[in-house]
DNA sequence: AGCACGCCGACT
DNA sequence: GTCGGCGTGCTC
């Protein structure tokens, strides 16, 4: 018997080896395998009788068992296929290895009398359990109490302390919610989806409960023993879904995403695969999670550009591999948005999709939204004045942003705008470092000088996050403000829960706060700059400015009082912002279509990526689409790109129809270590 | 990814 | 005359 064995290594088919007489091996096995002088460990992706490696094989040395499914490997093989980077690698870096969980925090196991009984001979226990009882949960914190190193692990051994797991700190008042005719008729359509494999896009305006909708599916689905998996864009929409999802539930759902300790990460993937956790929120890796029966994936804003990986192997669309999970599975797939990307909206008016409308907001009333000229300061007049009489009827504020930073950009006297040496984008600086930094490489500079003409002052202009919270804090010194951007994510739960009791009261944010949060004291929302968001030189820059603007807006007037939208923008005709402010998505889309078939672009074809990267990545490149034109394809570009880390970067497209992955996989069977290939790119810069 | 082999600059 | 820079190439 030969086994394949697919190794950690980049750039590498799997290899053979041979199955030594009385260890037997399977799909999804882990094995110890020799590769030239070392021993890795890698996953078996096929049993086979004859090798095809020609030369010698090895014996396997090794295994741990079962490792993954054999659905899994096959998922992760088609991702791996489709995005051209090795099978090995994409197994790597999807899929979790087993790791031990840290105790980080503590509760009581028994009731307080029983402990107290029991500590009683035991002091420096009794002083863990009163300030356990006192509130101080964090083992960290207990340890540094005399004694409270062994206490607490004599505690936790006699059980009268357990390990406390609850990945964020977020609570909420929990709300009952009674489903309307347009809801419940929703679950009804996809009961038939669960277990027949079907593709349902819930489409809503904000505030239509979409959340509840998936919810009510997955309880459905776990009705019939069948798991569900709930994605949502960005980690800071984790949170509350999962708080709600606990309550719909009757239990707290499994989190997984990239940032989670690795323990806690192989916790909840193996207690999805052993049975043990049935349901899962999180972002778009928690796609791959193994369930032995799925009934529902449901992904929220299922637009968002997020759902990609794009800045490293392997390349997927979360929602691509849901769609292929469903197909295999008999999962039922739930895409909801607010503002679908053109892609799914004109696949569910081809009837790829089945289109289920949830027409009206449940939550509040629709909020009046009106466009006001940008001018130069960052919060205008009518900004302000509304901000102000907010705050006096004491509602909340959320200010969007686009940009992170103080200032976005600085120019010399000698025209120069003041770039990275190695990456050549603009410097943005920011006040929390009081330095420049480059956001492609993140190298930060305390002082830079002009490379033109040595000077070391600049005039200064562009808005990011830190200058509106400044801009905030100046004109409302009275009110509470506070950030959320990517620079704040160490403090996110911290500051959601805050945002959630009503203690802040405007939230400056870029990307993060524009989408899902539900926050009902939320009555004003304003979009800083909009027309910042039209700047991507992008086919796409039309369809984010439109969900970025509805998805921002959507966060006002959940709660008692009506909201009040402000979008600061200098070009109010143009119509992804004209449709925005309207809500208007289906005049939006008939425009965009009517764009992205004159210039054929996605859904009208489909694109691929090249980007070639490395010392003459221009000749390179343009090689490459000779190659590439003599075998019939069409090349846009080669065009040159941003260096990345001093390192040249070049990159063309190629344009084909539906089978254009195919025919590029025949071609280029293995492409060299320069050259990346993304299908279906979400952002062509 | 590692780790080899393999050809051109600054030093004992 | 060596030590060592990291450019291609291989690992079943």
């Amino acid at each position: 018997m030969i086994a394949r064995v697919a190794l950690p290594i980049p750039r590498a088919a799997p290899f053979d080896y041979e199955v030594p007489l009385g260890l037997s091996v399977a799909v999804g096995d882990r094995v110890r395998v020799p590769f030239g002088p070392r021993h890795l460990w890698g996953i078996v992706v096929g049993v086979v009788a004859e090798p095809t490696f020609p030369g010698r094989l090895l014996p396997i040395e090794a295994t741990s068992g079962p490792f993954l499914p054999p659905s899994t490997v096959s998922i992760i093989e088609e991702v791996s296929r489709r995005s051209f980077v090795p099978v090995g690698l994409a197994l790597a870096r999807l899929v979790p290895l087993p790791s031990r969980v840290r105790v980080r925090a503590v509760e009581l196991a028994v009731p307080a009398e029983a402990a107290s009984d029991l500590a009683r001979r035991a002091p420096a226990q009794a002083r863990i359990l009163a300030a356990v009882a006192e509130g101080t949960t964090e083992v960290g914190a207990l340890r540094r109490i005399p004694g409270g190193d062994r206490a607490v692990a004599a505690l936790l051994r006699k059980g009268i302390l357990r390990p406390r797991r609850l990945p964020f700190s977020y609570r909420e008042e929990s709300r009952a919610v009674a489903l309307t005719s347009a809801q419940r008729a929703a679950v009804e359509a996809m009961r038939v989806g669960i277990g027949s494999g079907r593709k349902y896009l819930l489409f809503g305006p904000p505030g239509a409960g979409k959340t509840e909708v998936y919810l009510r599916a997955v309880v459905e689905g776990l009705a019939r023993g069948k798991a569900g998996l709930l994605l949502v864009p960005e980690v800071s929409l984790l949170p509350q879904l999962w708080t709600r999802a606990g309550r719909v539930l009757g239990s707290p759902p499994a989190p997984y995403f990239g940032e989670l300790r690795p323990g806690e990460r192989w916790e909840s993937w193996h207690g999805a695969q052993e049975g043990r956790i049935h349901c899962v929120v999180g972002t778009r890796s928690a796609v791959f999670v193994p369930f032995p029966d799925l009934g529902v994936i449901a992904l929220d804003e299922e637009g968002e550009p997020a759902y990609k990986q794009e800045e490293m192997a392997p390349y997927y669309h979360a929602r691509a591999v849901a769609e292929l999970r469903a197909g295999r599975e008999g999962a039922a797939v739930v895409l909801g948005a607010a503002a679908p990307s053109v892609e799914t909206y004109s696949r569910a008016e081809r009837g790829e999709i089945e289109l289920l409308r949830l027409p009206q907001r449940v939550v509040g009333a629709e909020p009046a939204v009106r466009i006001v000229p940008r001018g130069d300061e960052v919060i205008g007049p009518a900004l302000e004045e509304a901000v102000g009489r907010h705050l006096a009827r004491r509602g909340q504020i959320l200010l969007f942003i686009n940009r992170l930073g103080f200032y976005t950009g600085a120019a010399c006297r000698c025209r120069a705008i003041l770039r990275c040496p190695d990456c050549e984008i603009p410097l943005v600086f920011h006040l929390s470092e009081r330095a420049f930094r480059c956001h492609a490489c993140g190298r930060v500079q305390r002082d830079p000088a002009c490379p033109n003409c040595g000077e070391t002052r600049f005039h200064l202009f562009g808005v990011g996050t830190e200058r509106v919270e400044h801009e905030a804090k100046r004109l409302f010194p009275r009110a509470t403000v506070a950030r959320l951007d990517a620079d704040a994510a160490r403090d996110r739960d911290r500051i959601l829960s805050s945002f959630a009791t009503g203690e802040i009261q405007i939230l400056v944010g870029a990307q993060m706060v524009g989408k899902g949060l539900d926050f009902p004291g939320i009555s004003l929302v304003g979009i800083v700059n909009a027309d910042q968001l039209l700047s991507t030189p992008d086919f796409r820059a039309g369809e984010r400015t439109y969900q970025l603007i509805a998805g921002a807006a959507g966060r006002a007037g959940r709660g008692e009082r009506p909201g009040e939208v402000i979008v600061q923008s200098d070009q109010p005709d143009y119509y992804a912002i004209r449709c925005a402010v309207r809500g208007d998505y289906a005049a939006f889309y008939g425009e965009e279509m009517r764009y992205r078939e004159a210039l054929r672009y996605p859904p009208f074809s489909r694109l691929v990526r090249m980007v070639v990267t490395g010392s003459g990545a221009e000749g390179k490149a343009g090689q490459v689409a000779r190659d590439l034109g003599s075998h019939g394809f069409e090349v846009l570009g080669p065009a040159r790109l941003f260096p990345r880390r001093g390192i040249p970067r070049a990159q063309l497209l190629v344009r084909g129809k539906d089978d254009v992955v195919e025919l590029l996989a025949a071609a280029l069977p293995q492409p060299p270590s320069w050259l990346r290939v993304d299908p279906d790119p979400i952002w062509l810069g």
